[in-house]
DNA sequence: ATGAAAGCGCTAACAG
DNA sequence: CTGTTAGCGCTTTCAT
């Protein structure tokens, strides 16, 4: 039987509200005694029950991670971020994989109610309606990480997309590019998708490069989809002489497609991606892209979660900076 | 107020008792009472209390996770492996990062304790016996994935990683070449350091190969290490034809290092990684490598808990098969 | 400063 | 089949 605070109580000759005060070191507790109970602790091993503590005081420090995919490079490095913040601050985290699907984010929910977190961290694109209604409804903090809600009715971070398009789109145009194509995201994707597709046409617009739809190709942000878009940019009569890609991994799946045909990144076509993930930097040419403070992301995510549960006033949407980071795969036009 | 079991009774008009039966749906329920506490529960949206039940049934549905770093590719897709098996017997996880410092192991295992999980699966390239000894004295089933201690004490899932090693260098001396060289980890490394070490060794050897120190070059496994040790054998007088590297980040940081050099691949290093992580499939060219079935160590490793948890007796070791994938950076020598 | 007692929300044994 | 009761291990008044 592993020890309780009864246990240590009898051992130490104390009450056991005496051994609780030592434990959540209440001042009023003289140095004798706190002696005597430390010293009972240490020779029954004991350990507090996190459950039997939660229950009382209606707290556990835990928080529920929802998540897409921890599989996915870019999601991970969001969630190494939040588990350092809340290791920190001596909370643990609840992971729960939705897959994007409502199905699995309302079980998620469900669980989390259940297990009683203090807070919430919703990760994802997108936010459907029936989940907002069921965060409005649930009685616990949440923050929204890489997404937000229209009406900015939730806390979030995320960054500015259509700005971080239209950045990206811009250095290609400043390297002397006008035929720019865009391997894009959904038109349904109001975070990844639509914005960055807007601060792309803006960027030509502003640059009187006319906007053409059949240099923009959508895609589900993998490699076979920017491969696949590539193979039809490839057979253009009109070619694009840059692209930008709405993730890096499309943007490598569409270096790929371009080098296995003979064509030679970025001699043949100058390619910017998005996001700023490991592949990226590694692949060759490493590619030039937006980065994107993933872990700043889910530090932040988590900071404001913990003000939150504090019932502190914050800001409602925090906007983190992005970064262009140049690498080898942008060359002047015509170099 | 968040609503009671009590507040449940009350409304149905019956006792707590068969509120708690319908909730674990007890068979002894009359349907007439039944269809009236499960109304109660719908109109005062009623979600059972967690924590309240860990408390009274010593169990919390939840396992912990310990791995070194959440955001490594490597480790992202076992925890990926583990959650879907896990919340299929609706169990969660709580993931704590070591960053395989003893410290952090040491205090990630007392909140695991004190918050009662109900077993440990913990990930790592290798376990120190002090780790051991606490684990030991736990009363709580743990079980290793990708790593394994000496005496098999405890329960794991890994790969035989002198074979896998053994597999990709005969692989490369079938394709005709005898100038093999190792980007190989560390030699105090039990698990993914000098099994694959030797694997490499022993294919020399019975291929009659003299095993040549000079040709084995140490790394920590990321893309630096590979990088730096192919500057080193790029400069080498007598240069090797093929390559084996203990990991594909470092085999891909081999790659980018001769590339950016005028080198080849394969046409001048025939090359070979380990693990089958994305980025050596992403990679161009893509890198043949041994793939570990990272999902299914995870996955298995939850099995295995599980059925350590109800009681069961089980092999303790678990050794999944590994993958020789062929991709597209070996050639036959000469060729 | 400290012991005793009530109770967090639930389950399970007991009685009927 | 169902209501009542006694805790699970802890925190927190309330006395003393």
């Amino acid at each position: 039987m592993t020890a309780t605070i009864k246990d240590v109580a009898k051992k130490a000759g104390v009450g056991l509200g005496t051994v609780s005060r030592v434990l959540n070191n209440h001042p009023s507790v003289s140095e004798e005694t706190k002696k005597k109970v430390l010293e009972a602790i240490k020779e029954l091993d004991y350990n507090p029950n996190a459950i039997a503590r939660s229950l009382k005081i209606k707290s556990t420090n835990s928080i529920g991670v929802m998540i897409p995919d921890i599989s996915s490079a870019f999601y991970s490095d969001i969630v190494r971020g939040i588990e350092d913040i809340a290791n920190k601050y001596k909370y643990n985290i609840i992971l729960l994989n939705t897959d994007l699907k409502r199905e699995k984010e309302k079980e998620a929910l469900i669980t989390l109610k259940e297990k009683k977190v203090d807070g919430i961290l919703f990760i994802s694109n997108t936010i459907n309606d029936k989940l907002k209604k069921d965060f409005r409804k649930i009685n616990i903090p949440v923050v929204l990480i890489a997404t937000k809600d229209k009406n900015e009715e939730f806390h979030s971070v995320t960054i500015d997309n259509e700005e971080a398009a239209y950045k990206a789109t811009e250095y290609l145009i400043k390297l002397g590019h006008n035929k720019i194509a865009m391997l894009a995201g959904k038109n349904d994707d109001p975070n990844a998708g639509i914005p960055r597709i807007e601060g792309y046409k803006r960027a030509l617009t502003e640059n009187k490069i006319a906007v053409r739809e059949d240099y923009i190709f959508h895609g589900d942000y993998k490699f076979k989809s920017g491969f696949q878009n590539m193979l039809k940019i490839i057979k253009l009569k009109d070619k694009p002489s840059a692209i930008f890609a709405a993730s890096d991994t499309m943007a490598v799946g569409a270096a790929s497609c371009a080098m296995q045909h003979g064509f030679k990144i970025p001699d043949d076509f100058s390619l910017i991606g998005f996001d700023g993930i490991e592949l990226a930097q590694y692949f060759y040419p490493p590619i030039t892209t937006i980065k994107q403070p993933r872990y700043e992301m889910g530090a932040k995510g988590m900071e404001k979660l913990l003000k939150l549960i504090q019932g502190e006033e914050i800001e409602k949407g925090e906007v983190l900076e992005f970064e262009l980071v140049e690498r080898s795969s942008c060359k002047l036009k015509g170099d």
